[in-house]
Parts: structure tokens; sequence; C-alpha cells
DNA sequence: AATGGCCTCAACCGCATCGCC
DNA sequence: TGGCGATGCGGTTGAGGCCAT
């Protein structure tokens, strides 16, 4: 992509990663848990660098992500918590069970963005685009926050459920109503979603293992789990409900999928 | 059907932070 | 306390897909 290596080291590949290399990773991670990412490479037999499986796991591999646009709630709460913790896209992410800090960010510079500045919104500031001109700029919000919630009270989201067919208009009328993506299990009260047991203790949240068993999480958002696709051996791992992460005690997620190792 | 432009998002880089010695 | 290595985080890039013409 036009830039200079991350690892100096020859013979390190970049670029996508191949549903080899993705099974590779997740058999490794699997069996050995997370242990310090400059191994994995070399024990699991990757050509990579340990960042770029620590980034391919973390924003893509992980059992417990969401795929799919988010959901208006969420949408909503990445909205407020920009306001309160600017640019801190882990901490953001910390509070959207099954979202990255990528994915959000990603979200954010692509969909949310566009749509405050539609509505008059200053996305960086949390203003209204007409005072925000005289206010210097800055993303930390850290005195934005109790202003801003003031707005995002009037800020009733828009989802161009098409995201490509923004109509431009500034109409008043429009900004009332945001429609629905289709109704989807993110539309919770977001509330919920910043008590998600991320917050609390992951590793002792059933309803979160059991997700896993059932199936449905993943593809309910409106999206694709993952691991679908050309990555179809992935389900295998499913089907017997791995769930190895960080957000869960390793020792645990082995003893509760009765893997011996 | 071809093509050019726009958009999305996976993956990268570089800096910051943390922990160990 | 400073040095060093490992990891985390945020900004940026560009390949590929989608849409309009």
């Amino acid at each position: 992509m036009g830039r200079q290596p991350c690892c100096d080291k020859e013979g390190v590949k970049r670029g996508p990663w191949t549903a080899e290399e993705d099974k590779k990773l997740i058999s490794f991670i699997l069996t050995h848990g997370r242990c310090c990412w400059r191994a994995v490479p070399k024990l699991a037999g990757l050509l990579r660098c340990g960042k770029s499986c620590r980034l391919r796991w973390t924003n893509y591999l992980r059992p417990d992500l969401k795929r799919g646009l988010l959901s208006t709630a969420e949408e909503q709460l990445v909205i407020d918590l920009h306001a309160k913790l600017g640019n801190r896209w882990s901490q953001i992410a910390a509070k959207l069970p099954g979202r990255t800090d990528n994915e959000i960010k990603n979200h954010w510079n692509t969909h949310i963005k566009k749509k405050l500045i539609k509505m008059g919104i200053n996305p960086a500031t949390h203003q209204p685009l007409a005072n925000s001109k005289a206010a210097p700029s800055h993303s930390t919000g850290t005195d934005e926050s109790a202003k801003s919630s003031d707005t995002r009270e009037e800020l009733s989201l828009k989802d161009d459920n098409h995201h490509r067919e923004v109509p431009l208009s500034t109409d008043s009328s429009e900004q009332s109503s945001w429609p629905e993506p289709g109704s989807n299990v993110g539309d919770q009260d977001p509330e919920l979603l910043v008590n998600w047991p991320s917050e609390t203790d992951l590793s002792v949240d059933e309803s979160w293992l059991g997700f896993m068993s059932n199936g449905n999480e993943l593809g309910d958002v409106e999206g694709t789990s993952p691991w679908d696709g050309t990555t179809d051996w992935l389900l295998d791992y499913q089907d017997f409900g791995m769930c190895s992460s960080n957000l869960v005690d390793d020792s645990m997620f082995r003893a509760s999928n009765g893997l011996n190792f």
C-alpha cells in the first residue's frame, strides 16, 4: 500500500489475510490462548508480524464480534460517547458490545460524521456548525459534553438506509426522523449498551457465553458473521463454541468447551 | 457493456503507554 | 530512574466494490 513495512524483517507478508492464514491464527489462539503477539506468527507458522496478527484477531477474527452496520442506538451511543471522550475509539468501543475501535472509527468517518455535518452539527465539537466556526475546533470534547447533550436531544439520528443516496437537504423536518435500517438487535436502549458486560466482567457473563452456541447473535445485525463467506472452515470452530478472546479468560473458555490443553 | 468516480473498510504506520529489568 | 521491548491506540492509506453515466 505504498508504505514502508512496519516490520523491517524481510519475508514478512503484508496485505490482506488469506483464509489459510486466518485458520492458522485462530487455530493457534484456540490452542494456546493469547500470549505474546511477537511470538504468535513464528509459533503459528505465519509470515506476518505480531502486530498484524493482533490486529487481525482484534478487528476481524475475534468470535464475539458483531458485523454489519451499526444500529441507530449504537450510532447514537457513539455520538454521545464521542462528545464526552473525543477520538478515544478504544474507550468508545469498550462501551459497544461486539464492536471494535477500528470499526467504530471507520463508521464515524464514513457515516456519522457526514450525517452530523448534514444536520449542521460540527462532528468535532458537537456544536451547531454556525457557532463552531467561531469556536476553536478540537476533538477532545471534554467541556463540550454538557452542551452537546442538548443538541443531541434535538438531534434525532437519521439513517440513510442506503448510505450513498443522502439528500443534502438540511431541512429540519428531515432531521426529525431517522428511518430504521431494519429493526435489529442493536436498537436497544443505549444505556443497556453502555452497561454491557465489557464494563463489568465478561468472564462470568453467561449470556455472552451462550451466544456462541445459539449462533444467532453474529448474524443479527443485518450483517454477516466474520466467519462467513470464503471461510467456511471457521464454522467448525463455531460448531464447538469457540469463544477465546481477550474478553474471556482462556482457561474458562477451554473449560466451557471441554477442551483440554 | 464499458468506464470513471466515489465510497467503504481492512490493514498499515508511527507514536504513546506500559511493564519489566 | 532510565532504557528497552511489547503492546495499544489513533490516523491514514489504497484495493476493491458499487453506482451513475
